[in-house]
DNA sequence: CTCAGTGTTCAGTG
DNA sequence: TCACTGAACACTGA
């Protein structure tokens, strides 16, 4: 579930990947027209390839390679993209479900499958960058200058690169009439914010996401903007490894939606539709 | 077989 | 015009 701790660490893998290097060859699935929904894969491929990759960036949600000519790539992993690397040669790409990774591993069984593989980008070095997404819903596109076009032009704070005061976010709330865990979602104001953390968020501060944006007193934005930041800090700097999250995330606890779900310290957790999205949280302690 | 779940966009409502 | 809501999108897996 990629949200921005996942995202920036998929960027800074693909960064050291690829940055100072050449890429030699770019394979796209030609088929794909909905992951290449706006630039074509022959589009990309043409863009990308005999061009040396300067470095990346990301805003939210997107992240994209900047390179020595443009239009550059932007990503967007969607619900289930991903970004691999690997540092040896040998990925094999494999469309479809299980069945084709089977004839492909049949093919070859020395080389690495890559299921639902939508691109792959191999330097000179051998080096390989590949995005993944069963579902779809991620994006490969081009862009001259991602940064001032939509739609990453349209995003609010990236909570890594530029947050608003505690001041100043509760003139802002104030002026939302909205849930706040709707309010927290989206990515007009809080670019990078997706559903679990924004649930996070609202349980490490103990306020309700029924709550309205605009009730919230300054003493609870400053909460909310205080552990909106450090857990963000957090997630990104174990890697997004779920693993190494703190025991006493509701993060862990919060998937499925099993009557019995309860806290480490064993409160009951709820869950209820909030902002068209489902929430989790716990009423003895968000009010 | 049905449906939840991921994030974004777009149509519809107020 | 603006703010907000909810469905649609593609697909897996429970």
């Amino acid at each position: 579930m990629p949200e921005l701790p996942e995202v920036e660490t998929s960027r800074r893998r693909i960064e050291k990947a690829l940055k100072g290097k050449v890429i030699a060859e770019v394979i796209p699935d030609f088929d794909d027209h909905i992951v290449f929904d706006q630039a074509s894969a022959e589009e990309v491929k043409a863009a990308l390839e005999g061009a040396k990759v300067l470095g990346s960036a990301r805003k939210g949600k997107y992240l994209w390679l900047k390179l020595d000519r443009k239009p550059w790539p932007v990503f967007h992993l969607g619900m289930t993209g991903d970004l691999e690397v690997s540092t040896k040669k040998g990925f094999v790409k494999a469309w479809g479900g299980p069945k084709h990774w089977e004839a492909a591993r049949a093919r070859n069984k020395e080389t690495r499958i890559l299921p639902y593989c939508r691109l792959r980008i191999v330097t000179k070095d051998g080096s390989e960058v590949a995005f993944t997404d069963p579902r779809r819903f991620g994006r490969i596109r081009l862009a001259e200058d991602p940064e001032n076009e939509a739609p990453i032009s349209k995003l609010g704070f990236d909570p890594l690169l530029k947050f608003p005061t505690a001041l100043k976010l509760g003139e802002i709330l104030e002026k939302r009439r909205a849930p706040i865990k709707a309010v927290l979602l989206d990515q007009g104001l809080f670019a990078g914010v997706g559903n679990w953390i924004a649930d996070e968020v609202l349980f490490q501060s103990g306020i309700s996401p029924h709550r309205l944006a605009s009730s919230l007193k300054a003493v609870e934005v400053g909460a909310l903007r205080t552990k909106l930041l450090s857990i963000i800090r957090k997630a990104v700097s174990v890697g997004a490894d779920y693993d190494h999250y703190p025991a006493s995330w509701l993060f862990h606890y919060r998937w499925g939606k099993a009557k019995e779900a309860v806290t480490h310290r064993k409160e009951k957790i709820t869950h209820d539709t909030v902002g068209g999205r489902t929430t989790a949280w716990v009423p003895t302690r968000q009010k």
